[in-house]
DNA sequence: GGTCATATGACAGTGACTGCCACATTTGCT
DNA sequence: AGCAAATGTGGCAGTCACTGTCATATGACC
C-alpha cells in the first residue's frame, strides 16, 4: 500500500474519531461540520470527500459492523446449510459488539438522542437486507424463490435488530450472547404468528393434523 | 368542527397535493420549497408549520396508509386470534393500494428516483413496527414476551414491505391480492430458516422427529 | 529531477430550515 | 354586534449542510 493511501486511511479514521468525540461531548445537532473539520485538521471541503454527509459520520461505525457481518456470511461455503450460514451473521454481530461495547453504547446514545439520525440507520438496515436477500438467492443457485429469499433476509435482519435493540435498552448490562441465545431459543420453540384470514383457520389446522 | 380547523385541513391537503404534483412533474430534488409554497398559495413559513420537512411532504402519504392499517388492527377485538388481527393489517394495506394504485405507483417512483428519500420511509416503517410491537404486547395483557412481540411485529411488517415492494417492482401489473395470497401461502408451507449454530443441528432435528 | 495524477482547501453560492415579530383571522364572551 | 384573547399567517434575516469550481500542494512513476 502506497504512502498516499495510508495517509488517507489515517485521515479518514481521524475525521470519524474527532466527529465522534465532539458528538459525545456536545451532541450531534450542536456540532457543526466546521468544528469537526477543525478538530480533524482538514478543510471542510476535504471532509466532505471522505464522508458525503454529516449523518455518514455516525452511520459509518454501524456500517463497518454490518460489512463485517456480510463478510462472515459470504465466507461460508455453499455447502453449509443456510441456517448455519445465517448464524455466522449473528455471530459476527456478537463479536463486533463484544469488541466495542463501550463505544457502541455511546454511539446508540447519540442515535436516540437525535431524531432524524435514526432514519439513516433504518436506511442502512434496509439496504443491507436487500443485499443479504440477493446473496441468499445467489447461494441457492437462482433456483430459489425471490419472495422466500426476501423473507429470510428480513427475518435474519430482524433477529439482529431485536438483539441489538435489547442490548442497548439494557445499557449493555446483559451479555449479548445471552440475548442471542434467548432470541434464537424463542424462534425455535415458539412459532411467530403470521397474518391469516379468518376463514382459513379451520382448514389449515385440520390439514396440519392430517399427515 | 370549527371553521378554522376545516380551513387548515384543506390547506394541509392542498399543500401535499401541490407538492406531489410538482415532484412528479420535475423531480423531488429539483423542486424547491418556495415553488411548492407558491403553488399551494401559502408562505414558506406557513408550509413548514404543516410539514416539518420536505421529506415529510412525501412520507405523509405512506403515513396515512400505515395509520389506516394500525387503526384496522386496533379495531380488532381482543378475542380475535392474533394471527387474524394481523391479517387485518395486511388487508388494510391491500385496500389502500387498491384504492390509490395509480397515485402510489407515482409515489414509489419518486422514492426510488431519489436517494435519501428512502431513509425517511425506512424510518417510518421502523417506528410503525415499534408501535405495533407495543400494541401486540398490550393486547396480550402484558403477560407476553417482549422479544416475541417484537419479532411478531417485525415479521408482520416484513410481509407488508415485501408485498408492497413486489407490487411496485411489477409496476402494479400484478394484483395485490395475488401477491398477498402467494406470500402468506409461502409462509404457511415453507418454513423460514432462522440462524442456527452448527452444533445444534442434530439435536434439534432429532428432537423434532421425536413427538 | 521532472512530470503527471490526484488530494487539498478556499471561496462563493444554493437551498432547507428556524427564530422572531408584525399582522390578520377566528373564536368566545358580553 | 362588538370587543378581547387566542391562534394562524407570512415576511425577513440568519444558520448550516452541502456543492461546483479552481488554484495549489503532494505523493507516484519514469
Amino acid at each position: 500500500m502506497g504512502l498516499r493511501e495510508t495517509k488517507m486511511e489515517r485521515t479518514r479514521r481521524f475525521i470519524a474519531e474527532s466527529a465522534f468525540d465532539l458528538f459525545v461531548e456536545q451532541g450531534y445537532d450542536a456540532t457543526t461540520i466546521e468544528q469537526i473539520a477543525a478538530a480533524a485538521e482538514v478543510g471542510t471541503r476535504t471532509l466532505y470527500r471522505y464522508y458525503a454527509t454529516k449523518e455518514a459520520l455516525v452511520v459509518s461505525f454501524v456500517e463497518n459492523g454490518l460489512d463485517a457481518a456480510m463478510a462472515a456470511f459470504l465466507a461460508q461455503p455453499d455447502e453449509t446449510p443456510l441456517s448455519e450460514a445465517l448464524y455466522a451473521v449473528v455471530d459476527s454481530v456478537e463479536q463486533t459488539i463484544g469488541a466495542n461495547s463501550a463505544r457502541l453504547l455511546a454511539l446508540y446514545d447519540i442515535f436516540d438522542k437525535t431524531t432524524g439520525l435514526r432514519a439513516g440507520l433504518a436506511d442502512l438496515c434496509w439496504s443491507w437486507r436487500q443485499r443479504l436477500a440477493e446473496e441468499i438467492l445467489r447461494r441457492q443457485g437462482g433456483t430459489g424463490d425471490v419472495l422466500h429469499a426476501a423473507l429470510t433476509a428480513a427475518s435474519t435482519m430482524n433477529v439482529v435488530e431485536v438483539v441489538v435493540q435489547t442490548w442497548t435498552a439494557n445499557a449493555g448490562g446483559v451479555e449479548v450472547a445471552d440475548i442471542i441465545r434467548e432470541t434464537l431459543e424463542l424462534l425455535r420453540t415458539k412459532a411467530i404468528p403470521f397474518p391469516t384470514p379468518a376463514g382459513w383457520r379451520r382448514r389449515v389446522s385440520s390439514a396440519r393434523r392430517a399427515p
